[in-house]
DNA sequence: ATCGCCTAATAGGCGAT
DNA sequence: ATCGCCTAATAGGCGAT
């Protein structure tokens, strides 16, 4: 007979132990949601995205949702729920019908999708940049990453992580990663896989927003990241997040440069895009040139 | 050659003249949802949502989302998230693998969970019911409602409604319904098809959320409600949301009652109940006695 | 390039009457 | 039973420097 905690801390010990395993894991899955997932339903989610909305947009241009944030400039129609929709219906539906064992078990926080099998827990966000922003990046909240998992106090505990300003130096706050870094669900351990499925798109007019690229970022596990070889500490690879100075630290943001990350491994930032000959997967350091602008 | 609002408004006056067409296929498709889409994957439903948040419990339980409103008290989770996660990712898979011709167009707006098929436009919105609210509406925004569509400009446009106070019948705020009554897609008229699916729980502890039943409501589409029969009308049917003062007019939400939808048609609102042979529909002024509670 | 200012839309728990 | 008070979490557009 044994507790939970003690169930979590032998697993742990086991993959820290063994960090091959998780990045062949983390590896291993990146590679089925390209060739089994993305790929095959890029042309899809491309035109629910890209096409349908024109098609349809008597039906919605006079109701549509306002602009928001600071400074808006009135071009651009928020796109995010469509493109939260499209992709995740889309994503959701290849994950069922190519794998008989994929399910989802319920958690009140995480990435946008998520997934379990018998060997990871995955959480999958899908996030929108538009022409004004910064592609280069993802904007990570605290229930998108996992963390340490050092501690236990009747559940995990996650170390945080000081971010610092790049000019300075000086911490700015400390990052509370929220996630664990394993599961543990029937007796079986399931890695916690951290993913973003970014749609990089442009504004060509009133409710024109075609896709330049998809990029799927593969976010280190807590053990990798925030333990043993603290990639974490890799430069310039975590900055500050979006929020403003009252957000609470422990709610506050980071941003993952994906240049640096792909430097880990080049197929942790993959690009995903349209050609003639149908849709093809790039890493990001394996061809810069093709994604030049 | 005809433009797009002429092709709209021969559609609509068609349907306007045979507003049984609508029934029927809001009837149709209440029926394909209860029993394709919903009975089957119920029990799976009911797992994730009730079961595997509280043996994952430890893995979530130190960095759980804030109870926030007006009195909160402190028992229960919020448990939307959780909710809207598991149960649209369970119907997504299932609406995939019964019918290969479902698509997820884009709509900046609309239902949680929004597909099409050659004959209709479907918003399906999840809610979530805890011991502390009422089970017998739902409250519903602009967005997921359709409206009469009697007008055109660039685009189809809605006639507001009034929401009237029940003691007084003072004229409280003006409700704008904001999705069409249909939609014209690639040549194809599809009409627009609004359902709600209910996820009533109790609460016996952190992270113990039972589900008690589902219900799923169809709201009649916006030629019968607010154009034609006026359905709007029928007493009791529709009141005052829960937004407060300060929230525009056109912003406003509406609470639509079950218990005079249901006698509208007894199928506009069904029950999902386990019972030991099973998970059973039951449309509610079928076995009243039944849900007594 | 860094980093944070800033807000629409969502939702339902729960109180007041 | 009616109805609205009230706030956490989400997200990325875009400005300031």
């Amino acid at each position: 007979m044994h507790s939970t905690s003690d169930q979590y801390f032998l697993s742990r010990e086991k993959l820290s132990n063994n960090l091959q395993q998780i990045i062949d894991t983390e590896r291993y899955y990146t590679q089925f949601l390209l060739d089994e997932i993305i790929l095959p339903v890029a042309e899809d989610i491309w035109s629910n995205f890209t096409l349908d909305p024109l098609k349809l947009l008597p039906f919605w241009r006079n109701y549509p949702p306002e602009q928001r944030g600071r400074g808006p400039i009135g071009t651009s129609v928020p796109w995010l729920e469509l493109g939260e929709k499209t992709i995740s219906s889309n994503i959701i539906k290849a994950l069922g019908s190519k794998r008989d064992n994929i399910t989802f078990p319920g958690l009140p926080t995480g990435g946008d999708i998520r997934f379990a099998d018998k060997q990871v827990y995955i959480h999958l966000d899908v996030k929108l940049t538009g022409p004004n922003d910064n592609a280069n990046e993802v904007v990570v909240p605290p229930n998108q990453v996992s963390g340490d998992g050092i501690n236990w106090n009747d559940g995990v505990l996650n170390s945080t992580w000081p971010v610092r300003r790049v000019k300075s130096g000086e911490i700015n706050y400390h990052f509370q990663p929220k996630l664990p870094p394993i599961y543990i669900l029937d007796d079986n351990t399931l890695i916690c896989l951290t993913y973003f499925f970014d749609a990089i798109y442009d504004v060509t007019g009133f409710g024109n927003h075609p896709i330049k690229y998809f990029e799927l970022v593969c976010v280190p596990n807590g053990l990798l990241m925030f333990d043993g070889p603290k990639l974490a500490n890799t430069p310039n690879l975590i900055i500050a997040g979006k929020d403003d100075k009252t957000t609470p630290d422990d709610a506050k943001r980071i941003r993952i440069r994906l240049e640096p990350l792909s430097k880990i491994n080049n197929w942790r930032a993959t690009k995903i895009k349209k050609t003639e000959n149908g849709w093809i997967a790039l890493h990001r350091n394996d061809n810069p040139e093709l994604f030049s602008s």
